[in-house]
DNA sequence: AGCACA
């Protein structure tokens, strides 16, 4: 065989390629600075950087081998050397005729998140966690969940790669925080990448995949009940059709809940058309409609179990109505239409609207809310809203009022970076209530 | 300062 030196000795001696292997670049340099370096020699099609163990190596390629001549030769008898950022750059034709793979998947921002779930009870997670999780960011299209090698792992499609990048940024590496997730369970870290895909294929609902866009997709053979009008839920509980009114109802009302401790409550997942009162054997039951079934959606998954108020007072039973608008005929303190101006401008029984209530504030969820360690704690304090009565049963009771649930920030939203169609009617809550932020006892605290 | 990775 003739001697086909693939493997040149003398790397200085490579042959002209269009690709050009830079090193000694600085950290993190950017593709916009190859591209600027490339530039005055002709097109660059392609780059990748970030290479090597010290990732700081690069590759750019350019239209056409002469450019890659010309920027070579160059750079050759040039006195001055090429550069980045004033750090002398070192060029050479790469060993190879082209960039492969300039970008992984994991790389280029899509609308779907790869999500994978690492603890040791990571497949404990259920997908209404996930999903309850994700929302924050925005409407939240489907998901999926598999088990790879990976351990336990979601796809998790958003409308946009912006609203999905807002939640990576935000989520990824984080932890989901204790009180969602059933009490003997370990931490559940977060690791997020860009998946590549744009759209998730969901057959049926199941405790595998979920189609939020279709309310009536088939639930999995495997989870119907006989009865008929109820399927039988992923996890056992009875499935309703979803509406955009919760029917609401109270248990241990140990102090009143008013119709604005209920438009705080609620009002904290979307804007709020319309509040119903009324009693109902022998406690008090409400109506709460919203402008859509996602965002009653989002309100019934959060708050469904959750008290109002610490130790486990005025409980929450949260269910779909089978109305669809109601029929608000007068403003009073037990109803409310908060789309009719002319309801509304009637003066209030209350005489104020919203009533301010002294509380928890809005950092609660802020930074530390998804630092993995030592979260322990925070089921020992008496925490803000959100506990679960079993949770908060040890707490001393509050006095009436003092704790309403935190509904001034949604869980997991850094704050600036909501999108406003998220959790819409949220900020104004803040203004409203006019609360102390000095106020706010964060849980979640150091 | 010397050639990448799904």
């Amino acid at each position: 065989m003739a001697s086909v030196s693939s493997q040149p000795q003398f790397r200085y001696t490579q042959p002209p390629s269009k690709v050009l292997h830079l090193r000694n670049l600085p950290w993190e340099c950017t593709e916009e600075e190859l591209i600027e370096l490339g530039k005055p020699f002709g097109k660059v099609v392609n780059t990748k950087c970030n290479v090597g163990a010290n990732r700081n190596q690069a590759f750019i390629e350019f239209a056409d081998l002469n450019q890659a001549i010309a920027m070579i030769s160059y750079y050759a008898s040039s006195s001055e050397p090429a550069q980045v950022r004033g750090k002398t750059v070192y060029l050479q034709y790469s060993n190879r005729q082209e960039i492969v793979n300039n970008k992984t998947s994991a790389d280029v921002a899509g609308n779907v998140l790869l999500v994978t779930i690492e603890g040791a009870d990571a497949r404990l997670v259920s997908i209404d966690v996930l999903h309850l999780v994700f929302s924050a960011f925005g409407f939240v299209h489907k998901i999926t969940t598999f088990e790879k090698t990976a351990g336990f792992q979601a796809l998790v499609q958003f409308s946009d790669s912006e609203t999905a990048s807002a939640a990576k940024n935000a989520l990824d590496g984080r932890s989901i925080p204790r009180y969602l997730l059933p009490e003997h369970l370990g931490p559940c870290t977060l690791r997020i990448t860009f998946s590549a895909h744009t759209d998730l294929s969901v057959k049926f609902q199941s405790h595998r995949s979920r189609d939020y866009t279709n309310p009536y997709l088939p639930v999995a053979s495997s989870a119907i009940d006989g009865s008929g009008q109820f399927s039988m839920g992923f996890d056992g509980r009875k499935v309703e059709p979803e509406s955009n009114v919760l029917l609401a109802s109270i248990e241990n009302m140990q102090y009143a809940v008013t119709l604005d401790v209920l438009h705080m409550v609620f009002s904290a997942f979307g804007p709020i058309q319309k509040i119903a009162m009324f009693d109902k054997n022998g406690g008090v039951q409400a109506l709460i409609q919203y402008p859509d079934v996602q965002t009653a959606v989002v309100a019934k998954e959060a708050l469904e179990g959750h008290c109002i108020y610490d130790g486990g007072f005025c409980k929450l039973h949260i269910s779909y109505s089978r109305h669809t608008d109601l029929s608000i005929k007068v403003n009073n303190d037990r109803s409310r239409d908060y789309t009719s101006p002319v309801l509304s401008s009637q003066p209030s029984v209350l005489g104020q609207q919203p009533v301010p209530i002294p509380g928890p504030s809005t950092h609660q969820f802020e930074g530390a809310q998804y630092a993995p360690p030592s979260d322990q704690q925070v089921m020992h304090q008496p925490s803000a809203g959100w506990a679960t009565s079993a949770a908060a049963a040890g707490a001393p009771p509050p006095p009436p009022q003092s704790m309403p649930m935190q509904q001034h920030n949604h869980p997991y939203m850094p704050p600036g970076t909501m999108p406003p169609q998220s959790v819409p009617g949220m900020m104004p809550m803040q203004t409203q209530t006019g609360l102390p932020q000095s106020a706010a006892m964060p849980p979640y605290s150091h």
